[in-house]
Parts: structure tokens; C-alpha cells; sequence
DNA sequence: CAAATCTTTCAATAATTATTGAAAATTCGG
DNA sequence: CCGAATTTTCAATAATTATTGAAAGATTTG
């Protein structure tokens, strides 16, 4: 395969995953093109890659940053700004988790939270507070398991999974 | 809170959420509001209760079965359909895992094999090939993770987790 | 097997979300 | 500061996705 379909094909996958994680597909395009830069990239080179607006291209950087992935760079003698991707796997994994924590997990937790003292009696309401009770109790797990990874280091879970899986 | 307020809340919240798993926001509500029915309900009173029209409760409920999230209940006696959700958290946890894999990490996972030999030298070729490599590595890691989870019977993978935390 | 009941489909429409592009704002070198 | 270069904003528009509703298709029962 040339180096041109490849790029293309991963740019395009990538923007196809990034819309099944609540990030947009230009956004996800953008950062797939940054990922496989050898140097920071300009907005008017992106826009150039990608074919998109100057707005559309400074809407999504601005999002990558927000989400942690990419961050500006200044080059010496230039005026424009330069954009470069965390190319850590890890990093780019445990950002997305924080961030979708953040924007998932917290605000249905905050709903369950409100809705555990719910009054009256009868099958809608025991049902309604065994279902939600349980769901909370899952989402809390969840949230500490999302902050252990988040805040590791290194990939601690993967070398545990490996255990378990050869220990089996 | 009062039943009805909780239960709307509910509802709306796991739409939501729901969007953010590429699940419809209506497959969502449709969720949210088998999980907290007592008993099984039919096509029209979940017509009734979310205020949708036939064919999208249809379709919905259609596309929550192919998730395998809820199935069809025969209440001896009726023509009509009725239909219950699985309410067993780890197990919505597990399907939920089973289909995003299946959409999501499947497909960019190929992507990722097909681009792997790619032809040609330079600062770009290497760049690309390292990058993309290193995302297979972890993404097949995270494909054995959650063939672990999805097959796994328990919650095996929060019990180790409680023993890492305990144990730090 | 005919009629009644219920389910599915799908073209039209509505709602939502993303993108453009040009104007306004900002930044920076001189 | 001034003016050129660059970035940001945002109303208008386009593209996408979800929903409706009515017609067609199935299924069951008497």
C-alpha cells in the first residue's frame, strides 16, 4: 500500500471512531492527521489536508486541546501557530477516559444520586429504586476504576490482565 | 422527589448518556424506562409513555433487542408484543461492550492491519508506520481486555481492582 | 380463509448537528 | 501605537440523523 492511501484510510477510520466517542469527525480527523505529522502542523496546513473551513479548523483545535490531545508549539521565527499531538497511546487513552468520565459518567451519577430518596410505596417505585440503586453501585465502581487508570502511570491494568489470563 | 419526577429524570438522563454510546437517544429512553417497569410493557404503552409515534417505538425497540439489551415477552392471553430489558447491570454492561467492540474497535483494528505494510522511506512513512503501529498494540490489548470482560461470568475484573487499591 | 389485530417498512419531514466564510477581534513586530 | 498577520466568532447554510404516519405486510383467531 502507498503512504497516501494509508494515510487517508487511517484519517478516515479514525474520524469514524471519534464519532461513536462523542468527539466530532472532523475533530477526530484532525487528530488522526497530527498523529502521524513528523512536525507540528499549522491551521492552514490542516485546512489544506483535511479540505475544510479556517473556522471549521480552529473550532476542532480548539476541542483537541480542551480534550488534552494536542497542544500548540511555537516555531522560533514564525508568527502563525503550530499544533502537535500526544503521541503516547496511554496518554491519548487515559485523556479520552477522563473526559468522558467527566462528560458521561458524572452526570448520570449526579442524576442517580438525586433520584435514590424517591417517596411512596408499590411495585413502580420499588422497582424504579432497586434498578437505580443498583445502576449507582455500578457507576460507582466504574468511576474508581476510570480514576485508578486515569491516574496511573504506567499500564498497571494491562500487566494485570496479563496475570490473570496466563494464571487461568 | 416523587415517583413521576424521578422517573422522568431518569429517563431523560440515560437518553443522554445513551447518545454518547452512539445509541439513540430514544433506544436510550426506551432502555431506561423497561428497566424500571415492573412488568413487561407492549409497543403502544411505550408509545404512550415517551410520546413517540409507532414506527419509532418499533424501530427502537427493534434496534434494543438486536443489542441485545431487551426481547420480546409472550403474555399468554395477548396478541400484542410485550418486552422486558435484561435488568442485570454487568450483563448491560457486557452487551454494551460486546456491540462497541464490535462497531468500533473491530473495524478500525483492520484498519490498522491493512495499513501496517505500507510501501516507500522518509520522515512521513516512519512517522506513520511507528504511530499506527502502537495504536494496534494497544488496541489489540484492549480487544483481549474485553473479550475477558464480555465472556467473563463475575465481576472478576472489580474484584482485582478492589485488591490493587487495597493492597497500594 | 376472511377479518381483525398487530407489526414493519419507508418516503417525507422535522430536528439536530456540523460547516462555511466573512467580519470582528487579537496579537505582534517594527 | 500602527498596520499587517493571524485567530476567533457566529449567523447563515448545509449535511446528517431521527421521527412521523400511513400503507403494506404478517399473524392469529373464529
Amino acid at each position: 500500500m502507498k503512504y497516501t492511501e494509508g494515510k487517508s484510510r487511517f484519517i478516515q477510520s479514525w474520524g469514524v471512531l471519534g464519532s461513536s466517542w462523542g468527539v466530532s469527525r472532523t475533530m477526530a480527523q484532525i487528530h488522526a492527521l497530527l498523529l502521524i505529522a513528523p512536525r507540528p502542523m499549522s491551521t492552514e496546513e490542516i485546512m489544506e489536508d483535511l479540505q475544510i473551513s479556517r473556522g471549521n479548523a480552529n473550532m476542532n483545535i480548539r476541542s483537541l486541546i480542551d480534550w488534552g490531545l494536542a497542544e500548540k508549539e511555537i516555531v522560533p521565527g514564525e508568527r502563525k501557530e503550530y499544533f502537535v499531538a500526544d503521541k503516547d497511546i496511554w496518554n491519548i487513552a487515559k485523556q479520552v477516559a477522563r473526559e468522558r468520565k467527566k462528560r458521561e459518567l458524572e452526570p448520570i451519577l449526579k442524576v442517580l444520586e438525586q433520584v435514590a430518596e424517591i417517596e411512596g410505596q408499590g411495585k413502580e417505585v420499588e422497582e424504579f429504586s432497586k434498578v437505580t440503586g443498583d445502576i449507582k453501585g455500578f457507576a460507582g465502581q466504574a468511576e474508581t476504576v476510570l480514576d485508578l487508570f486515569v491516574k496511573s502511570k504506567s499500564n498497571w491494568l494491562l500487566k494485570i490482565i496479563g496475570k490473570v489470563k496466563l494464571g487461568k
